[in-house]
DNA sequence: ATTCGTTATGACATTATTGTCATATCGGGT
DNA sequence: ACCCGATATGACAATAATGTCATAACGAAT
């Protein structure tokens, strides 16, 4: 396996993606500002995820970009060298992404059941 | 807008995929396949859509492959160059994977209200 | 035998996405 | 004055996704 090949499961999984006028919220970019928020940086939310500090920089701001308000707050310096946090837009968007996702996968559940009996899989 | 930009509504929407031990049913293959069916050729399917033929086939190869199983069964030849149809199995996971997005649907367009309203859009 | 529209691939070009490296700035602590 | 860990970007490399062009095989109809 490549190091950017996906690992993809070998079971049955609903992917959801909530397209808010052009910023594409995913389950990257929910992880992201989940381990931002629980972290306190995007440095440290990067390492964790195993993305560069870039990388990361670049998903907040293709989020927030197109519907023009920032979904983090930073500092830079001090201390503790800076960091940054959810703006309450930004939790919003991502409260709003999680509960897309159980509403979702809550319906079609038992559709892939039936689909998995349907493949013998 | 460049040639393969793609046309961002600006409007919220929920995008589903279903990732079937690593073959992936969009919008894209689901539409394809449904055009397919009414069409009876992947030719004429891809024409409609504005892909190619060569593009056309590969998104029915990768979601056939990893599956085992192919979603279409064709014929070359004859008096109309030949055609393709979906088979039972191609028709089980367009069925599903449609239930799967008008479920998922059904149940965050107020999530989706909720948000709208939060960012005045 | 030739034409026609299709399936089926190979080979390559172009574009988009993702990853890497480098550099500057900030501000408290030492 | 310097170090540290963070934000913030520029510039470019590497990979993935998509598009384009070419070619062959097929089989009924003419």
């Amino acid at each position: 396996m490549t190091k950017t090949e996906k690992a993809t499961s070998d079971t049955f999984r609903l992917r959801v993606k909530l397209d808010l006028c052009g910023g594409v919220m995913g389950p990257g970019k929910a992880e992201l500002m989940k381990k931002i928020d629980a972290l306190g940086s995007i440095s440290a939310a990067a390492r964790e995820m195993g993305i560069n500090y870039r990388r990361a920089w670049f998903l907040l701001e293709t989020l927030s970009k197109p519907l023009g308000l920032p979904v983090i707050v930073t500092e830079k310096g001090g201390a503790d060298g800076g960091g940054a946090s959810l703006t309450e837009f930004g939790r919003a968007i991502l409260e709003a992404y999680e509960n897309c996702v159980v509403a979702a996968e809550s319906n079609t559940t038992d559709l892939l059941q039936e689909l998995r009996v349907t493949l013998n899989k």
